[in-house]
DNA sequence: ATTAAAACATGATAATTATCATCTTAAAAA
DNA sequence: TTTTTAAGATGATAATTATCATGTTTTAAT
């Protein structure tokens, strides 16, 4: 009973219960969820799932940040978003009923919780207010994924890589040296902008050299977040 | 009273009820639906919505093929996404209570049903089997405009070309002289693969000269589809 | 029917980006 | 600690793709 009090406690207080389309659960929903979910530790590098991996439920997110992305035949991974705390992963292939369309790998270890599909469907059909957030959240991955695509076409690579510092400054903020808090290689960079991790580097350069950004080791710090912005409108 | 049952009709056996998610609605849903619902024609050129306006409702396609896209800084116009009849249209942007990411246009001249946003709600709250089709429908998207985005940087314009006419022909069949039935002008085609113009052009006469595909006026007719579909893969 | 405009086509050239090679530095393994 | 491996960096060069110029054909408008 004492357990079960401290797991409920624990799903309840998730910061995936506050931020993903569960906040919309009820009391005795979180506690049914509780009972059903599985939690896992995974180390930065490892898998989540793999593309073609049959994965039977969505994982969330509880800490770290992982990436989804899609190996090409000629051995580089495009990286298609990148999901931190709070965020639900593998919606899209439950809903649709088909094995991975990417592979899930950690870029900083990671703690997430499995939920099987059977208990998501029956959110799904039960709870009105869940299926709208669900809904809308795989509505708001549509939405971006239809921009990147238009921005990968029209943007130069240097443009691209402009935003996608911004973006990442956004969205996981910096540490106290003010450099990024996501730590990418190069290549992972490469990956999410879509270019040879070469280009990166030498474009990494050259904004360092324009005093755009600073190169602290591997390390990024914006400097001229005006500068950038206007170099990735236009 | 006579007139109503003839509305109905309409509806009930719209081909937009029997290939999109409409197609769960009851027989007194589609009463209410067809009691709602407004019909438009669209001239080829002219626009269903454009991007930035509120929409507050879906369209349904009835008949003729339409696209959505986005105008870039450069006047380049990226098309995302065509339609055909069956399907439905600003179901994203109404669902994530936002203006129209999108333009869409008819490509060839078009008969649109517009279903108010009201109905949707409706129908999505109080249809199980309606909001998964919807949602399914929206994942769908996902998946596409995802793996479209990876072909866009792991892929040449080479290689997207001769993808998208094996789309095209997939997708919308030929006519009786095995030309792609979608007339598309080579400006949109380049907008589809995301090039210039005069690349897709240029690509378009080197296929031609290869046997690949044959240059009939200005429609085309596929030749060596397995040849295409290698060219494609790697 | 004639004119104007749009779409198609192709050459020449420039710009962008990828690839290969090599080197340095940092991190991990022995 | 030493050795090995991975990540980062930069130059040289090749490949891809865009842009500009110009001409032809087709379509639409007067």
């Amino acid at each position: 009973m004492q357990q079960t009090t401290i797991v409920m406690n624990k799903c309840d207080q998730c910061i995936v219960r506050q931020l993903s389309s569960l906040k919309a659960l009820s009391k005795e929903e979180v506690i049914k969820l509780a009972g059903s979910k599985t939690t896992y530790k995974i180390k930065k590098g490892e898998a989540i799932f793999e593309e073609g991996e049959v994965t039977n439920g969505v994982f969330c997110v509880k800490d770290g940040v992982g990436k989804l992305s899609k190996l090409s035949a000629n051995g580089k991974d495009q990286i298609v978003k990148l999901v931190k705390s709070g965020e639900l992963l593998g919606q899209r292939s439950m809903i649709s009923n088909e094995p991975a369309n990417l592979t899930a790998k950690a870029i900083a270890d990671m703690e997430v919780c499995f939920i099987p599909k059977s208990e998501i469907i029956n959110f799904f059909n039960s709870n009105n207010q869940f299926s709208l957030n669900l809904m809308q959240s795989v509505c708001e991955d549509l939405k971006e994924s239809e921009n990147e695509k238009i921005a990968l076409v029209q943007k130069t690579v240097k443009q691209r890589l402009a935003e996608t510092l911004l973006h990442l400054h956004d969205e996981f903020g910096e540490d106290k040296d003010q450099t990024l808090k996501v730590q990418l290689t190069r290549e992972e960079l490469a990956g999410i902008i879509g270019t040879a991790t070469e280009s990166c580097i030498r474009l990494l350069s050259d904004f360092n050299k324009l005093g755009l950004i600073e190169l602290v080791g591997k390390k990024i710090k914006l400097k001229d977040v005006r500068a950038l912005k206007k170099l990735a409108e236009n």
